[in-house]
DNA sequence: AGCCAGGCAAGTG
DNA sequence: CACTTGCATGGC
């Protein structure tokens, strides 16, 4: 096992860990009580995920452990992780230029005091549209708990440290479960679609990965075709997943906020009011909706 | 007990 | 196109 240490780039500081990865923009961390020599000095949580297999060196998935202290990130794994968790966590994002170009707002000044820190994930597609096809109608942390029931159950195990972890399972993997054992996980009515869009990849052999390539609004219709990917679910992976940091996903936290602080951006339609908020936050619409569903959360 | 949670698909007018 | 309905589950 290899260990080393991230020191945050002055001009991409700062950096808050457990802000980027609690807070339902990805699901794909846990907690790792199994991490006990990382916890020598500090009280904040150590982080655990599992790479995909088509992300890493080696082919295989592959653990990585997360800890922050200060400004620096302490990763444990089998080989050298700081260029993956550079572009996975976005450390090279300059937070004080990107929430400059946020327009100004009593709650955004107050999100952005808050929540600095936070940063947008760069997580991988295929995990990332199963995650927000299962969100509808959830909350973050149930959302949370399936992914990892269906990596439990589904995914590949990896030992680690004398510990065993699975990584997130593969189309193929997920393509074989049926809509019972989904069901079984506690997936409800999105177990269907979860099959359906696993199924479809898996047999067709599309390749995600051109979501990352296409505009934006190419990538959102690509997504759609997908069961259970809607206009909201399409902006989530969008954002989260293909690098699209314009796209603003406007869900419960977010209409609430947008009809109480920018009702002029409000439409009866979902497009209409997601086109009008991108035009409103600007190139970096993404990060401001993710600092106000932050802040909406946590009651500022 | 009822309402709501990072919505969507299918049906109707 | 706009609008309505059904859908699983669990916490408050």
């Amino acid at each position: 096992m290899k260990t080393g240490s991230i020191h945050c780039p002055a001009d991409a500081r700062p950096f808050n860990l457990r802000a980027s990865v609690e807070g339902g923009h990805t699901f794909r961390w846990q907690r790792d009580y199994g991490a006990g020599e990382m916890y020598d000095d500090t009280a904040l949580p150590a982080y655990v995920t599992v790479l995909p297999a088509t992300e890493t060196e080696s082919g295989s998935p592959e653990v990585v452990r997360l800890r922050q202290s200060g400004d620096r990130l302490y990763w444990q794994a089998e080989y050298d992780m700081t260029e993956v968790l550079i572009d996975h966590l976005r450390l090279d994002d300059e937070l004080d230029s990107i929430t400059k170009t946020f327009p100004d707002g009593p709650l955004m000044s107050r999100a952005v005091d808050e929540i600095m820190g936070l940063r947008l994930p760069n997580d991988p597609i295929f995990p990332t549209l199963i995650a927000f096809i299962c969100s509808s109608q959830m909350r973050v942390p149930r959302i949370h708990q399936m992914q990892v029931a269906l990596a439990e159950t589904f995914g590949t195990p990896v030992e680690f440290d004398e510990l065993t972890y699975h990584a997130f399972p593969t189309p193929s993997q997920l393509a074989a479960a049926s809509e019972d054992d989904l069901r079984a996980l506690k997936l409800g009515y999105r177990a269907r679609y979860v099959k359906d869009t696993a199924s479809l990849i898996h047999t067709e052999d599309i390749d995600l990965s051109q979501a990352i390539d296409l505009s934006y609004d190419e990538a959102v219709d690509f997504l759609q075709q997908f069961m259970g990917v809607g206009a909201k679910v399409a902006d989530c992976v969008a954002l989260y997943a293909c690098r699209h940091l314009e796209a603003v996903p406007v869900d419960t936290w977010i209409q609430k906020v947008l009809e109480s602080e920018y009702p002029s951006l409000v439409d009866s339609s979902y497009n209409e009011t997601a086109r009008a908020a991108r035009s409103h936050f600007g190139p970096y619409a993404g990060y401001a909706q993710a600092y106000l569903f932050a802040a909406a959360r946590d009651g500022l």
